[in-house]
DNA sequence: TCGGTTATGCTCAGGATAAGTATAAGCTAG
DNA sequence: CTAGCTTATACTTATCCTGAGCATAACCGA
């Protein structure tokens, strides 16, 4: 592999290919995850990479920036991907796609952009749990599940993919893991079940609720939600989606929104407050139904303070 | 920038680059983490990106067991960087590097191959910490991050010079924290205590001990590091580094020498055990001092069972 | 047989967590 | 103006997890 490279090195652009980026960009706007979404909302913003800024880093970022006309508070990195098969189109394979995960606000959307932000459980309604199970799914994915499960060839092939459905969905009364969004995503697209599957030639069984993208957009977008997911639980960047002055129970549907499942708000709070992660602004929110409630801000020091860890989930079982 | 991508691709190749993986491949030998070298141990192993495989990582997993005739047990990807200015030479600077982190085991290595094993502390003498704060390192580091500090023009700048270097690097009474590899070389670097760091311009200090690499690939073994250490506590990857049979305290020798710090041995015990991750094979190990110990086994049945939480390091604090 | 070394079982205190109870403070319909 | 709804916020309680240490077992060699 040394070798080699020196010696493409030296004969020049053997290995030239084509880069791009693209951007998973979250907002939560009333309780609802957003993504930033183009062409009809069916892909994600992308573009060709350029080398004019120092890092990929700032050059989405200045992007972002230019377009929406508001600092992009949250940058990383998600994963570079380049399966040959899976874009859609297998005829131009020698291009990669390096994507990144930024956090904003929508409210902030500069004028004239063709940009528009999505409900990110509209491509992935099962990952929506707040109201337990989704009704319209709750039978019929466990039942194609099954399906593609008992549709392997051998009994020991059969119980493996049960096994593998059973743990990623949390069925038979297995425990559902938020984070697993990724590995439910793929499932879905070996067994069959959604429309990027039938488009790639995989045997395609009936497809099942949610809207597809135009590439593996749909599975940078899971990585991103798996990623986001994940991260909330140890590192406070939950912050970068609210507003300057927020109360207690919108940071709670926030983090509900993202996580996909209800937590338990008096020990919501208590994390949040021994975790001096906000202070009281002193002010009181408005226009609010039952007893008014205190607004909060973020605690900008922590930052700088401590190597914190963020939220945590204290997820309720009801 | 959506717009843009197609004209571009419409165009033709405005956008071509080339892409080299480069493969941080660690084994843990006699309690030591090794990591795969070449180049005289100067860099790490690294060649030009192929498609000819469906995937980056499959094409990644190849080439290695092609090499060591060995299969490669766990392989994720870490980064793709694209840095201008941080290669080492400013003067190709339209090449990406994806990053690969690899887990095997040294002693299946296949022959007549150039690649050696080293020690990954002899990079990064300051991240051992399982015999206390490295002697020759306690007071130089901590006087010459002081002497940077100051250095700054503002009070203020000084302050928050101090404050990062006092929380990356554990000073002041702080927590030392394990995982925080990258952001230690990061700060030495913008410090100008690295010879990368004279390498590329920055102003230069005189230098810690550690030994260099090319390019930047000493920040992407410590990327890799990082990543492993943080991995270690949620997913028990640790047994791909392991021979089949083990005893307990290789396993807590193993998890410490990737920590750089000790663990307390009973916790750890009750970790392992509690959460069924090893099963006895019946065998007792030989050639050893003190009381005999058992030999265990990976239980591999437990990826299956459940989305398990590894290991979590039982510190102990003396 | 004693001292050194490692293995292994067990206890204990303190802190973190999950869950629930109780009370406060606003609103609106009647 | 008050009952009943809603949300906010303060406490309580039982349980589990974690860090730490003690005690004992099992081997070796001097």
């Amino acid at each position: 592999m040394a070798g080699a490279s020196k010696k493409n090195r030296a004969t020049g652009s053997a290995n030239a290919i084509t880069a791009d980026l693209v951007a998973v960009l979250v907002a939560v706007t009333d309780g609802e995850p957003k993504i930033m979404t183009i062409a009809n909302d069916g892909a994600l913003p992308s573009g060709p990479f350029e080398f004019a800024h120092r890092s990929l880093q700032t050059g989405l970022r200045s992007w972002v920036e230019a377009q929406t006309g508001h600092p992009l508070g949250y940058v990383e990195q998600l994963y570079t991907f380049a399966d040959r098969g899976r874009a859609g189109d297998a005829t131009s394979p020698h291009s990669i796609s390096i994507s990144y995960l930024g956090l904003t606000r929508e409210d902030k959307v500069g004028q004239g952009f063709e940009a528009h932000w999505s409900g990110w459980y509209e491509y992935f309604p099962w990952e929506d749990r707040r109201a337990g199970v989704p009704a319209s799914l709750a039978k019929t994915l466990a039942s194609r599940l099954r399906a593609w499960a008992k549709s392997a060839e051998t009994t020991s092939l059969q119980r493996e993919r049960w096994q593998r459905a059973a743990i990623t969905f949390g069925l038979d009364d297995r425990e559902w893991n938020e984070e697993l969004v990724l590995q439910r995503y793929e499932l879905l697209y070996e067994a069959g079940l959604i429309p990027e599957a039938v488009r790639d030639g995989i045997s395609a069984a009936a497809v099942i609720p949610g809207r597809p993208m135009t590439g593996d957009h749909r599975r940078i977008l899971a990585t991103g939600i798996a990623r986001l997911r994940a991260k909330i639980k140890y590192r406070p960047v939950v912050f970068e989606l609210m507003p300057a002055e927020f109360t207690l129970l919108q940071l709670q549907r926030s983090v509900e929104a993202l996580a996909g499942r209800l937590v338990h708000k008096q020990n919501f709070r208590r994390l949040i407050e021994q975790q001096q992660l906000v202070e009281e602004t002193g002010a009181i929110a408005a226009d609010t139904v039952g007893r008014p409630a205190k607004l909060f801000r973020f605690r900008h020091g922590v930052l700088a303070e401590r190597a914190i860890a963020g939220t945590k989930l204290p997820l309720s079982r009801t």
